[in-house]
DNA sequence: GCCCTTGATCTGTGATCACACTTGATTTGA
DNA sequence: TCAAATCAAGTGTGATCACAGATCAAGGGC
């Protein structure tokens, strides 16, 4: 066989492929309520194939926690509870702390660039468009993860990040709106701890910027709560 | 309506259920060699079904990096690597031992006994049958699992002992036929660790107990290479 | 003799249909 | 009037068929 130089392999995708991608990309961003119920047709319809693909990549979400699968055989979105907050907060500081400090010691200077890119973009749009700043956001993240060198703990994050998407919805939507968006200066924390090469200090700041949110959704459902005591 | 007292939902099992699980013991149990190439027909036949669940049941596999799928489309265990091995061993380490440490402060007496009787069982059939003693350790780490009190940590745990499976085979098979089964000790260890609520005690052994097979391993994939080296 | 082509076979994938079960509104009964 | 029974629409699940791509062996050309 003649070698083909600088050609990546193309890799046929599949309609389960895109209608997977398409759901997490969905999930991750919030575009599904917590409790949702979602039904394989529906989304077939929407999705403009067939049901097969869909049932499969549903399939694939739920293996991954992503959805649940009621007795009756319903399928939804998990819904939000207070355990499972501090549940998934919890697995995200252990596992995405980890993968932040291997990556720390294993950075290069394409990757620092790479980085300060994908955070100049985020500064440039800050509060006009909430779905591009998600996608910035899990862009800055994940390009940090796949530095670790690990092939097994980033599936597990981005099972984490799918749990969390539909949870901290309401909270991007209200720091967007709020502007008071100090996940820039997490970020910038982030970024030079990495150039400096400290982990301790880059789990820290990951550990904040992580955190922001959760806290913001444990108070809001406590006065949800508190609300709903005294109406 | 009528209110039945003590009947537990029983829940309808589908097909792909069954095989979805006959697979994941398969795995664990190491019944499936790294590298082995598998098709949907040949286990629809071997497990007397249709192609449908055992399609659906792989892709969920896959999610869970149990199986990978190549580039040709092609379905199979994934082979063992010595960067795969520190990988999964590193992951293990650091989110089973988590959840030991968050059962430790979490222990009842109904399950220090329960894990009593497992390890009980275990030595009294020590050696005699190897699956036996695959179910029951098995069995004995995820009583304490269960125990931790994270429903987000728990399936990740199995996601690595499905990908951790067809590697270890290997290494039980040697450890069940050289009869030098040192695991009861770490079992033991652990419990008498859990029953002391001591968390520390409790991880370090767990990692002395998760590490064993996964040294044996290191040393048989290096003295493999090496005899290839020099044949 | 060696390499390329061709062919049959087997693979995963997608679409469609049949079925059992759930669910919600309607109708029937007292 | 209210409750129970009934019917119809909608659900996930499983089986079957059609199809494109992969694989590997035998055949044909240089």
């Amino acid at each position: 066989m003649t070698e083909a130089v600088g050609l990546a392999p193309v890799g046929r995708d599949t309609v389960q492929d895109r209608v997977y991608s398409e759901l997490r990309r969905a999930l991750i961003g919030g575009l599904f309520s917590p409790g949702q119920v979602l039904t394989i047709r529906q989304l077939a319809d929407a999705l403009l194939t067939s049901t097969m693909p869909v049932r499969e990549a549903l399939g694939r979400l739920i293996t991954e926690q992503a959805l649940e699968i009621l007795p009756n055989r319903q399928i939804r979105v998990p819904p939000v509870t207070l355990a499972r907050i501090e549940d998934l907060l919890r697995a995200r500081i252990l596992i995405e702390g980890e993968a932040m400090a291997l990556a720390a010691a294993r950075m290069t200077p394409r990757h620092i660039a790479s980085l300060r890119a994908i955070l100049l973009d985020w500064e440039e749009m800050r509060g006009t468009q909430v779905d591009r700043e998600v996608t910035l956001n899990h862009a800055f993240h994940f390009e940090i993860y796949r530095a670790c060198g690990s092939t097994v703990l980033i599936p597990m994050i981005e099972s984490l990040w799918l749990q969390s998407g539909p949870l901290t919805r309401a909270a991007i939507y209200a720091f967007s709106e709020a502007g008071a968006n100090d996940a820039a200066r997490f970020h910038h924390d982030i970024l030079q701890a990495l150039q400096a090469g400290d982990a301790a200090t880059a789990r820290a700041a990951l550990v904040a910027d992580i955190s922001r949110p959760f806290a913001y959704l444990k108070d809001k459902l406590g006065a949800d709560a508190a609300e709903k005591e005294t109406p």
